[in-house]
DNA sequence: TTGCTCCTCACGTCACGTGAGGTGGC
DNA sequence: TTGCTCCTCACGTCACGTGAGGTGGC
């Protein structure tokens, strides 16, 4: 856990800690983050002075947003990509809402964002829908193994 | 649709399809179907004298079963090839009830069933949690799109 | 004969896993 | 100095995608 010596790119942020651990935190692998980054889903907020990526709370949280949207819902990591850009566009501006873009570029984007989360909306309860039926499935199942010999008539 | 001409190997089985029509059926890629065979998940139970694949409903269920494990629950082949061995024997020994197994080897492969079951519900389970939590997560996002100017305090 | 589907190689791809060889701070 | 973690290639792997070249029944 490096605090000091830490040459920053963007937040004021506390605790770092390098990718091992950063890796371990987020139950992710350390060729995993990499990968990530070579994809342009994530860059490490701050890095030391040899080159080693340095995690902030704020990465982890970016992580397990990825992690969620492949394994929960099966997206690729191209999909994945577009979801976080609409939701970087977002918070850009609202953490700047006095800034330059106009109020036709912001209803643009909070357009994109609803017709994306209403997507995704649709696709959890799809999942959640399919994977219900398949459990009262092995339900069944269990309850016919329980009771073995079965009399017709 | 073939019905006649199909050289049989097992049940008597009305309608078979090609692996085109099958695969549609399915819902799978031809590629996928082939090779789930070459990793010996399901072997067609017809093929023509030609050497064409036929598969019978019951392929079908095999196959939809595969895919049901892989993508709602995340297992790779050889995970689903597991359960589908342990369901195999499952119905092998219920189908020849008074045959030569003995009581013994019934009582072991009903025993790895509701093991492999009990981990499939809990598997289940985990996953409409996770889901339905990453539900309530995104509505927040809507609501907060939907009521964009925040003013705390 | 033309068109469609089927077949078997076999190489490409996506999301990493896994060493190979080398550097850097307690 | 030793140990641990970090770095960048770069090749391997799993679950297929995608032609290449050829065969077979309406």
């Amino acid at each position: 856990v490096a605090t000091v010596g830490a040459v920053s790119s963007g937040e004021v942020d506390g605790d770092l800690r390098a990718i091992g651990q950063a890796a371990r935190e987020c139950g992710v692998s350390v060729r995993a983050l990499r990968y990530y980054q070579e994809m342009g889903l994530i860059k490490p907020s701050h890095h030391t002075s040899g080159g080693n990526r340095l995690y902030a709370e704020s990465d982890l949280v970016r992580v397990r947003r990825i992690r969620e949207l492949q394994e929960l819902l099966g997206f690729n990591l191209d999909e994945i990509r577009e979801i976080l850009t609409i939701e970087d566009q977002l918070t850009e501006y609202r953490n700047d809402y006095r800034a330059t873009s106009d109020d036709l570029d912001r209803a643009r984007i909070r357009a994109a964002a609803l017709a994306a989360y209403g997507q995704l909306r649709a696709d959890i309860d799809r999942k959640i829908g399919r994977l219900t039926a398949f459990r009262d499935e092995v339900d069944g199942r269990i309850d016919r193994i329980q009771r073995p010999v079965e009399v017709s008539g």
